[in-house]
Parts: C-alpha cells; sequence; structure tokens
RNA sequence: GCUCCGAUAGUGUAGCACGGCCAAUCAUGCAGGACUCUCACUCCUGCGACUGGGGUUCGAAUCCCCAUCGGAGCACCA
C-alpha cells in the first residue's frame, strides 16, 4: 500500500482479495513457495536470508552535512569520576570522534561550600577520561573564568533583565509561589548595578543578597520564575589559584548558559535532570541574542549492584575506614573498576550499546562483566588459587612435576609446578569428600580419599579416561610451597594459597580456575589480587 | 500543590519523526544440551515484551485522548 497509493481509496476491496490469497498460499509448503518466489522474484530470496542488521550505536546527531561538531562533558570534580560519569564521557566523546570537532571537558566547580571541589579529582577526571580513550582537546575550568561571568551579569542588570533580591529564601519562595514580583523585582538598573558592586566587594553577608534572572514571574512552570544566578560565599575555593579572590559565585545554570555559548558548543546531552535547567537558560540566550544548542536527555542510571549514594556520603564512609579508599572494589567509581580489571573497551561498548534513551533504567554489572569477559578470556593466562585452604596427604606416589597450559586454547606455554606428598585443596571441595570418594586433582592424578581426619588419599593413577567413566569430579589444587595469595572483592575477601608463578603477572588480568577474573595487583610479600567478574 | 519528561521480554535495547515489510531486533539473563582435565570459554536449543482503556484508520508498537505507573524540576547544590 505504502508502494501503490493509488490503491489506498480502494483499501477496503483491495484487503479480501489479499486474505483469499494468503489463504491460497498458506496451504502450500514452503517448498512450493520457493519455487514460486525464485520465478516470481528472485532477488527476495537473498533479501529473506540476510539477517536483519539493526542499527547498533549512537543514533545521528541533528546536523548539517559535514558540519563538526564541539561537545562538552561536565563535572564537578568534587569527587572521583564513577561508573555514572563515563556516560557522558563517552557518548559526548564518541559524537566527536563521529563527526569530528572538539572534545571539551568542563569544571563546574563553583560551588566552594556544599559541593566543594576536591583538588585531586581534577587529575583523576581527565586521566580516567584518557583512559577511557576520550582524549579532551581543550579543558575549562569555570573557577578561572569568574570575571567573564561578571562582564555578563553586568551586562544583563545594564539591560534590566536582572536584578538583586535581598528577600530571604523563604519569603522570596512566597512570592513566587504566588506569582508575585518581589519588592526588589522593579528597582532600577543604576539601583541594581550599586547593590551588584557592593556584592562584588564584600559588603553584604552570605545569604543576605542573590542576582536573579528576570524571566516571567506568572509563569505557569514554578520551575522557571526568576531563577538565581549568584550568590555570596565567602569560603575561599579550595584551588590555590582562586582562594578567597571571589565572594561572589555564579550558580549552575548561569555559569554553564555562559561557558555553553562562549566555547561554541554545538549539541549537549546529559542527564534529564537538567531539562528545566535548559529553559531557564533559555531566558539568558534570548536576552543575550545568543541560540542554544541542541540537547539531547538521557534518564537516571542505577546499577542493581550499587545503591544510591552520594559523594559526600562516601567520602565520609572512607574516613571512617569503612571503605579502603576511593578505589575500593566495592564501589562505582572508575578507579575502583580500573584496579580490578575492567578494560575501558568493555565500558565503551556497555555504554554505547546503551544508548541515549529518555528512559529511567536500573542495570545491572553482568551486562559490562559480559563485555568485559570477551576481551579478558582470550588473554587472560589460567592459574590455581585455593581458598580457606585444607591440607591433604597423598600416599603410594613419588614427588613429582606437573606442567598444566597457561590457556586451555590459545598456545602460550606452560606453567610448572612441583609437587611433593602433600597440596592444598578448598575447604569446600573437601567438605564434599568423603571415605571412598574418589577425585581427579586437575593436570595431576587421580586420588581416593583415605581418612577425613586427618584428611588422607592415596594415589588411584592419572588415567583421565578413568575420570570420565567414573565421573569422578575434577576439583583445582595448590601446592605446599605455594605463595599466600589475598583476593578484594566486591563481596568481600578471600585468603589462601596460589601458584608461584602468579607473582610474575603483576598488573595483569589472570583466571583463577574455577574463582573468577582477577587482576594482579601487588605481589610483594604476598600476592593481592582484586576480583574482575565470574 | 504546580510543571515537565518517560513507559517494548528478568535487565537493557532496535523499531516510533513518515502507520502496512513487526508473526517485533540484538545483547545480557535464565533453563536444557554439546564440547572441555575450570563452575570459564565456545557452540546448539528453548524461555520471554509492545502498561491499561478508548479513539482515528481497511490496517496501530508507531498517530490522538484518558488512566495508571515511574522519574525529574520548583535551592543562595551540581
Amino acid at each position: 500500500m505504502g508502494e501503490c497509493p493509488h490503491l489506498r481509496p480502494k483499501a477496503k476491496d483491495v484487503s479480501p482479495l489479499i486474505q483469499e490469497i494468503l489463504i491460497e498460499v498458506a496451504k502450500e509448503t514452503p517448498e512450493q513457495w520457493q519455487v514460486r518466489l525464485e520465478a516470481l522474484a528472485p532477488e527476495l530470496i537473498e533479501e529473506l536470508n540476510t539477517k536483519k542488521e539493526p542499527d547498533k550505536g549512537l543514533k545521528a546527531l541533528d546536523l548539517e552535512e559535514g558540519q563538526k561538531v564541539v561537545m562538552r562533558f561536565a563535572p564537578n570534580p568534587n569527587g572521583p569520576p564513577t561508573l555514572g560519569s563515563t556516560r557522558g564521557i563517552i557518548v559526548n566523546s564518541e559524537y566527536v570522534k563521529k563527526y569530528g570537532g572538539k572534545f571539551i571537558i568542563r569544571f563546574d566547580d563553583t560551588d566552594p561550600q556544599t559541593k566543594r571541589p576536591m583538588l585531586e579529582a581534577y587529575d583523576w577526571y581527565v586521566d580516567d577520561c584518557k583512559w577511557l580513550g576520550a582524549n579532551p582537546d581543550e579543558i575549562v575550568i569555570a573557577s578561572d573564568r569568574i570575571p567573564v561571568y561578571y562582564d555578563y551579569a553586568r551586562k544583563l542588570i545594564e539591560m534590566g533583565h536582572a536584578y538583586v533580591c535581598f528577600c530571604d529564601g523563604a519569603d522570596f519562595k512566597k512570592f513566587k509561589d504566588a506569582k508575585q514580583a518581589c519588592p526588589h523585582r522593579d528597582a532600577s538598573s543604576e539601583d541594581n548595578l550599586g547593590h551588584w558592586d557592593k556584592m562584588l566587594s564584600g559588603e553584604y553577608e552570605e545569604k543576605s543578597a542573590v542576582l536573579r534572572i528576570k524571566t516571567d514571574i506568572t509563569h505557569k512552570d514554578p520551575a522557571l520564575r526568576d531563577f538565581g544566578a549568584f550568590r555570596i560565599v565567602k569560603t575561599p575555593h579550595p584551588r590555590p589559584e582562586v582562594g578567597d579572590k571571589y565572594n561572589v559565585w555564579p550558580l549552575l545554570d548561569f555559569e554553564g548558559a555562559i561557558e555553553d555559548h562562549e566555547l561554541g558548543m554545538t549539541h549537549i546531552i546529559r542527564g534529564k535532570d537538567l531539562m528545566d535547567s535548559e529553559k531557564r537558560q533559555g531566558y539568558i540566550y534570548k536576552y543575550l541574542g545568543w541560540e542554544y544548542p541542541k540537547t539531547t536527555h538521557w534518564g537516571r542510571v542505577k546499577m542493581h549492584e550499587f545503591g544510591k549514594f552520594s559523594t559526600s556520603g562516601l567520602r565520609k564512609a572512607i574516613e571512617d575506614g569503612e571503605y579502603s579508599g576511593w578505589d575500593d572494589p566495592r564501589l562505582p567509581t572508575l578507579r575502583a573498576l580500573r584496579r580490578r580489571g575492567i578494560f575501558p573497551e568493555a565500558i565503551r561498548k556497555f555504554m554505547i550499546e546503551m544508548g541515549v534513551g529518555e528512559t529511567d533504567i536500573s542495570l545491572s554489572m553482568d551486562t559490562l562483566y559480559a563485555e568485559n569477559r570477551k576481551i579478558l578470556d582470550p588473554i587472560a593466562n589460567r592459574y590455581f588459587f585455593v581458598w580457606n585452604p585444607v591440607e591433604i596427604e597423598i600416599t603410594g606416589t613419588e614427588p613429582c612435576t606437573t606442567t598444566p597450559a597457561l590457556h586451555p586454547t590459545k598456545d602460550r606455554g606452560c606453567r610448572e609446578i612441583e609437587v611433593d606428598n602433600k597440596v592444598y585443596i578448598c575447604k569446600e571441595d573437601a567438605e564434599k569428600l568423603e571415605e571412598g570418594s574418589k577425585i581427579r586433582l586437575k593436570d595431576l592424578y587421580n586420588l581416593e580419599i583415605t581418612s577425613m581426619e586427618p584428611l588422607q588419599a592415596k594415589y588411584l593413577g592419572n588415567s583421565i579416561e578413568s575420570v570420565k567413566k567414573e565421573k569422578m569430579r575434577i576439583i583445582h589444587w595448590a601446592p605446599m610451597d605455594g605463595i599466600s595469595v589475598k583476593v578484594l572483592s566486591p563481596d568481600g575477601e578471600f585468603t589462601g594459597i596460589g601458584e608461584r608463578q602468579i607473582a610474575t603477572e603483576l598488573d595483569k588480568v589472570v583466571q583463577f580456575e574455577r574463582f573468577g577474573f582477577c587482576r594482579i595487583d601487588a605481589v610483594a610479600g604476598e600476592v593481592v589480587a582484586y576480583y574482575t567478574h565470574k
């Protein structure tokens, strides 16, 4: 019908005819269909056989042919980047890669008080962006550019679009809720300029005055009625280059509005919590005759594995020793994921395939782990690590050496393990045994349990055929001269014994068989490993 | 209270701007099986969704209205 619009008026007549034909066709066999299709339209057969490739990844951006983009990621560095931050980093930088242009990191660090920036975090953001493959073309720090914001503020006051308001917060809210102008709204530009200068020079105390942008005080959406643009904060900024230079600080809506224009932003992609913010900023753009960048939003993201946590709450928990630091494996910070051996490529893929939807989503780390496992499995060497180790004594054989492969399918050589008359096995494996049970020590030999306490076994040959025939359990083990290993995981700590050769894998991700992937974090004395995932 | 968004399998996601190629994609998850000297990997099979109700239309996941549910904003936070 789409192809033959002239039939549309006759749709009522056409559809019974089609129905009849369909009934006829349904009586035939698939083989008959094949024959008829070959006669009618052979090209369709190929089309049927090729699977539809759905659009993967990010949707096209709204722009003109050949246009380059300028996009930004704008964090407040009041804590370390987290998995949540990566959405902004990856989506924005990916578009810049796709269309060409500029990717900017802009630190919106204009609150020295409530969400006070953390000095180390500036570098963390830049580092983590680079690690994720999102190299910034430019780094902008808002607290370096306060005079720029002051200039625009003055301009808006002169134009009569901004006023200094001395209302108490609660009083202003009453006026606003009643759609009424507060007493200061109609002051002259001259008066306002005078007040503004006094704000800047520090004559007013904190909370006593605020610069507001005039919008429409009767707007039906209360969120859009006259909003604050600057406030007085006398707490010095943590950056030494800024310190106590300023008494008056811009609020996000103002600072962001000015910077997005100054930096030539073409597109903005950010959380939908900032949707109203955009409408407020629209007034500033209108007054200054600017055009607002094109915007897209994403919804709230929650990870099943991580509850709600605030940066400030987390900071306290770390200070209290509840977590070992910002890279504690239980945390969703990028530093932690990095330390655990999550690869940036996996995070990128995860974020890109998630796309940019306005729906609030709640997702599981499993999907990220699955991506990461695809990268890890071919490159991770295999080792034995026995957690909660118990000794088992073996009789009936001589000390020997075994050489299991480092990888089950890739040819990467072997490791070498010497075995005397005792090995370690996991307590949870030992608990399933009883006198007379037969087990296979993987890559070693077969045993029959002769005593449970103490745990003893006798050598039963090393025929793998009899393992299969008798369906023996195959368990892993560790030699008596193994190395102590401590694994830190989101679910707690595991300690035990591993092969000595693990110590050569510093900073690599290995797989502890029947346990999971781990990144070897330290090898001095004992091995410390961070659990990656199953 | 006012305002603004959104809703497709367990979880994400494609399809929706322009209604018919949708008996709805892909991934992950789960279940079963094959392979395997790991509980990993790989392979095969299966499970599973258009929030509900009206309307428009020959035809609705797609357009319109209502309801329900979820989220956000109404800060001198970002």
